[in-house]
DNA sequence: GACTGGCACTTGGCCGGTGAGAGTGCCAAC
DNA sequence: GTTGGCACTCTCACCGGCCAAGTGCCAGTC
């Protein structure tokens, strides 16, 4: 028996339930895909598949659909990747174009990804952790206040107002500007903290407490869980296609988009290139039927956070990378030109 | 016939059909409420109260729904205020007091929110326009640019960095600090731009295109379009008690919750007090079945923004009026504080 | 005159049975 | 290894009947 043959009757399994979203049986596959054998072949065909656990039947006398060890399959080894048509790269370069500022750079990107995969799109703020220091700030506002900011290399501003106890002087400021910038300029912001850490002991004692506070709380902005953490979420409306019941299909997916937590596990770290989880790959019991393709984005090669879609199982995945790697790329291109 | 049993039959349909979420007929509700009569006086009073629009059936031998209008003399005449248990207020203040920032505190009133209330939460963002200038700074940065930060009385930060064509000499940078400061100062965003575009004449002609570049900046960042427009959405997934049917009940109110255009619609103007718009009164048409309470909230006496929910048209009127009323109250106060 | 009890009528939902259709597994033949 | 044929299984859609819930109306009662 040729080893080929059933792979191409896998494939055309997938295709076919994905665009039908019914079992497939061994006739309507044949109407569909010139295989050049009978239904008969196919179905021992279909028989091996199923024994090795590539497909199964919802119940006797229906066709097959993939299982999730199916689709996995298809992804790695069967699938070609389809690229995308001009119309749809012009479309996404003009709508991240014409973004003003990160926020809105990742909320464009939410928007077009839901967009284009018809799917729920999930992106990640540019994390604070792995850009480096562009420009600090430390201005002294009436009374005792010191208003802090700092500029990142992704173009994000994070800016703080710290209440001390006791009145800066002017030149005090001056100096402290000066010499936070010089030790964290260009940094990436965990070494920018290092290096501020040391920097308390080249001041004199007595302005080591306003130092200390000072320094503190920069150390935390650069640290910032909070920001760090931020997800934008989109294209919900296209639960829809997600299943007819509301209850097992597309309740379990709409809390999980609620919760940060979850959202972040399953973009999961910002490895390299593009990462598809399958079914209970997802490792969420909720979302044992969908599936989430994710890619890192970064201006240059410093990958700042990640992107991606969740969609059922049963999903185009060759448009679905292809829309996902296709933005990822834009995005890092349009921060980098920030 | 008296008048007001026939309001009680309305009310008594309203409550149960909102505990029940089906039709309510004559003897049912006579198990549930004491009204003294026998089911037929129920039946001719409900006749009545068909006649005149306020309750329907679904088809002949099911029992009565209310209509829209029923719903709206229920929420204007027959409802009694609904107060919070102690337990809810305690959580929607221990759950908003541990906010950090204004984003901090909106992401949190959505959540408490939606809880509370079981619904769509949607929270808009204290708005620019309404708030006063709390301090301006003005920054030199290397080269010919500056950086810009305003801090409004909200508690939010906006900055902007302009590049201008000739670098600025620290004199005039620290002049027009100072006579900026001075014109804006504790006005409106409105105000204060007024004010601003007056001040571009005290300036030496030489320094005017300098002056005007960064006064256009700063009158861009008061009338700021788009963090006016920012609102916050949650508790999608309490999209489940809308219905059944997801095409017809809950897809529009998905698509509906991702345009900002459209939410901003619902939200309304921030006028004083709750507001409750019942079906076809949103004036959307996939809202059709589903009622919107919303209310202004504010720090003092002065409104920034709405926050409310949207829920089925059959709701618990009653408790998401207080619930809306209360974290608008809770939020005000909070932004207060700040 | 308002209320009530009774009664005939309507109708949607549920149940069980049935028939068609799709698909399978297996077997003998090529 | 492939194919055609055949018996078998199972789901689904359809149909008819029944039941429960609820109504509207009418004659009687307080």
């Amino acid at each position: 028996m040729s080893d080929d043959r059933r792979l191409d009757v896998l494939r055309a399994i997938v295709e076919d339930y994905v665009a039908t979203q019914e079992p497939v049986g061994s006739r309507s596959l044949l109407d569909r895909h010139q295989l050049g054998v009978s239904p008969a072949t196919v179905r021992n065909d279909m028989a091996v598949l199923e024994d090795e656990g590539y497909i199964t039947q919802p119940h006797t006398s229906a066709g097959r659909i993939p299982t999730d060890k199916g689709y996995r399959l298809f992804v790695d080894r069967l699938s070609t990747v389809k690229s995308l048509t001009p119309a749809e790269r012009r479309a996404i370069e003009t709508f991240l174009t014409g973004a003003v500022d990160v926020d809105d750079v990742v909320q464009r990107s939410v928007k077009v990804l839901a967009q284009l995969t018809n799917q729920v799109a999930i992106v990640q703020y540019p994390s604070l952790t792995r850009s480096t220091v562009r420009h600090i700030e430390l201005v002294a506002l009436e009374g005792s206040r010191v208003l802090l900011v700092v500029i990142t290399s992704s173009g994000r501003v994070e800016q703080r107002i710290i209440e001390l106890v006791e009145t800066l002087t002017d030149d005090l400021v001056a100096d402290l500007r000066t010499r936070i910038t010089r030790a964290t300029m260009g940094e990436r912001l965990p070494e920018a903290s290092l290096k501020l850490a040391d920097l308390i002991e080249t001041f004199a004692v007595n302005d080591r407490p306003v130092v200390t506070s000072i320094v503190t709380t920069l150390t935390q902005t650069f640290s910032n869980e909070r920001s760090d953490e931020r997800i934008a979420v989109g294209g919900t409306a296209n639960l829809a296609r997600f299943g007819s019941d509301f209850d097992t299909a597309i309740k379990p997916v709409l809390e999980a988009m609620e919760e940060q937590v979850v959202l972040l596990r399953l973009l999961g770290e910002a490895t390299t290139g593009l990462s598809v989880r399958i079914g209970t790959e997802t490792g969420h019991e909720g979302l044992s039927s969908t599936a989430v393709v994710s890619s890192a984005y970064g201006a240059d090669d410093l990958a700042l956070a990640t992107l991606g879609t969740v969609g059922p199982t049963r999903m185009d995945y060759p448009a679905t990378m292809a829309a996902v790697g296709a933005v990822a790329r834009y995005v890092g291109r349009t921060l980098a030109d920030n």
